[in-house]
DNA sequence: TTAGAACTTGACCATTTGGTCAGGATTTGT
DNA sequence: ACAAATCCTGACCAAATGGTCAAGTTCTAA
């Protein structure tokens, strides 16, 4: 009976209809969502983009809110995972590169998980304030400990460490979320090509390593 | 009769009711449309924001869209409004920081007109595509190429100039648009304070400024 | 003072929306 | 083969939503 009680993620052992279905009606929700947030999604929209009756829906997730919250505990986990560890001995220049390369592949790849992420952001983050002030939270200072590590050391110049990552956030998901302003300023139709988030990806590990005394300042001529 | 039509922002003459009431309601419309996109809105929410019984809002404007139109148009303008011309003989250093704090005067103290462009942005800009394609276009390959001959008269490092601007951009917007973000993780209350503003225009003019070869970087012990 | 313009608003309407449900179709384990 | 579990979905609500309207009130200029 009692269907949607399993509707979340992790779920491994469910049958396979029911797992099919599940993901065609999380991916469409995620699309959605993307693009209206939560009050302007509707569950029609979401039905229609996964080519199944809405009715089906809500056999599967119950309502709507709770299809939503599906969706970013989805997202919230893809961003958890998605980090390769930060190790105090590994080396400064290519732990942060690497870092802003995997964030840049996100947002290349995974753009409607940005977008959830920031409409749900944009208005104050009703539902997942829980997880930015611990998970979160702790993440942070957990990474900025070792940026001041290596600050202490000697291995690079001394930054904000916490408010370094807050910015490289915000110079990767750029491209996701807004990238249609880049594109309608760099003259493409629409979309960003390949090329667009390759030279993103390598101007903003530019602008990291120099800022942390990294890479050196070409000349000035 | 045909009240509507004068509903825009550049009229003058008006009486002094109307004035009154379209400030009331377009306040009222910025808040309410950032924190939930057009779809999300309602005017009901709207109207009740704004102190006013509903059928006066349609009075003003007509439609939720064309009040939406005219909260944008605001916002447009406001954005190329509030920078202060750069010219070829101004010093880089100086403008740059100068331009970073302009912006982040903006999302501090108009974070609502951040985020109904924001959320525009996210959901493709379907009503903002000319905008973008044209003013802003010509705005950033102006000033692109400022920086451009500064860089060629060896006045600061090569960058590449368009993306320098950019992720200006969005390391300004973030302090507005994600505001709860990084007010969990800084361990604030919901809202940042103004020493976490004053702090994170100094830090985006410490990474613009060295990215640029505009500011020693601090020796590595 | 007064007529016309501007403003106000409760009541109303058609449409859309999230959600329900009952009865039927498929799948699955044995 | 067959019964139980799972899945499917058209038809159907009640509530919410964008928008209208007609009857009134207030303002303004002469």
């Amino acid at each position: 009976m009692d269907a949607e009680t399993n509707a979340t993620a992790d779920d491994s052992s469910q049958g396979r209809i029911r797992q099919e279905n599940i993901e065609k009606i999380m991916k469409a929700a995620e699309k959605v969502f993307a693009g209206n947030g939560f009050r302007g999604a509707t569950t029609a929209a979401i039905a229609e983009e996964a080519g199944l009756p809405k009715a089906n829906i809500h056999y599967y997730f119950g309502t709507k809110a709770k299809l939503y919250r599906a969706v970013l505990d989805d997202i919230i986990a893809l961003w958890l995972s998605s980090f390769r560890e930060i190790g105090e001995n590994d080396d400064p220049a290519t732990t942060l590169a690497d870092y802003i390369r995997a964030k840049m592949q996100l947002s290349q790849n995974r753009p409607n998980a940005s977008k959830v992420f920031a409409n749900e952001l944009i208005r104050g983050a009703p539902r997942i304030s829980g997880y930015l002030e611990t998970e979160l939270k702790e993440w942070v200072e957990e990474k900025a400990a070792i940026l001041d590590h290596w600050i202490e050391e000697g291995r690079m110049a001394p930054v904000d460490s916490k408010r370094l990552l807050f910015h490289i956030w915000s110079m990767t998901q750029t491209w996701a979320d807004f990238e249609v302003q880049w594109a309608a300023v760099l003259g493409r139709k629409k979309k960003l090509k390949a090329e667009d988030f390759d030279a993103a990806t390598d101007f903003i590990i530019t602008i990291v390593l120099r800022t942390c005394g990294l890479q050196p300042i070409p000349s000035r001529s």
